[in-house]
DNA sequence: TAACTGTATTATAATGACTAATACAGTTAG
DNA sequence: CTAACTGTATTAGTCATTATAATACAGTTA
């Protein structure tokens, strides 16, 4: 389900955070569904069960999942993801990219090609999941 | 010429890094122009020469800057840019975000007229120094 | 009841970021 | 030539963050 990047050199609890956002945005986990649990996964990656509630804590801060005592970890629904605070760094991070690839020559039909692309990609696994995203 | 974000929670010598990154994208600096010595820089800053040094080191090995014992460091020209890591490390970024955006409920056409924005200026700064980028 | 959940606490080790204080070698302007 | 500036290197020490370790408690569920 998720992997470590040794090479990565941000901290654990951002790597894992950003790899189950992955998985949600890209809807390869539904809403609702269980996620593992802290000592599972930490058994699973081989790191402390303590890493991985820090990734849930934050998680769920930004209303990508919700945590149940006793239950468990669990998707939440997308209404509830802090969409403002997201939006705002997505923007500058976005602006950033642009403003590089721009810079490295890369042409504007080549990024509205990959929007295309990965927006396609998107409707279709939402339709499955029908998930009213994009 | 820079200035730190102390809300911006990553390490100082990246921060710069960026900063310097972003005047030599947006050709605020040109080739071969001078930027402010280590100490300089630091004095600015009020931050300690080694930190700027981490930075300058850090951008020459990506081939953004290059330096000159006793003269300063210079911006490199575009040739030397390490684009083949550049372009790997953006791609992804860029396919990250443009999945988030369209998580979030971004349309494309949103996306699409900011990267117009972006190329317009870019190349409005850069034709004011007949520079060949984009 | 046993085995699982999330959550909390405390202590400790390890790493990375930053500062401080120097030092050396080379350039350049006065 | 000298003084003041450059980049570069080294060593030491502080501090914050990250990660681990070892528990503990409370609630759920088979």
């Amino acid at each position: 389900m998720i992997q470590i990047d040794l090479s990565d050199h941000r901290p654990l609890y951002e790597q894992i955070k950003d790899k189950i956002k992955e998985l949600i945005i890209t809807g390869a986990v539904a809403e609702n569904e269980k996620i593992p649990s802290v000592r599972e996964l930490a058994q699973q990656l081989t790191i402390n069960p303590n890493t991985i509630q820090h990734a849930y804590k934050d998680l769920e801060l930004e209303g990508f999942i919700y945590s149940v005592r006793a239950k468990g970890s669990f998707v939440a629904s997308a209404s509830h993801i802090k969409k403002k605070t997201q939006m705002q760094e997505l923007k500058t991070a976005f602006a950033g990219d642009v403003k590089q690839a721009c810079f490295l020559g890369v042409s504007k039909d080549e990024l509205i090609r990959t929007i295309n692309e990965i927006y396609r990609e998107q409707e279709m696994t939402a339709d499955d999941q029908s998930n009213e995203c994009c």
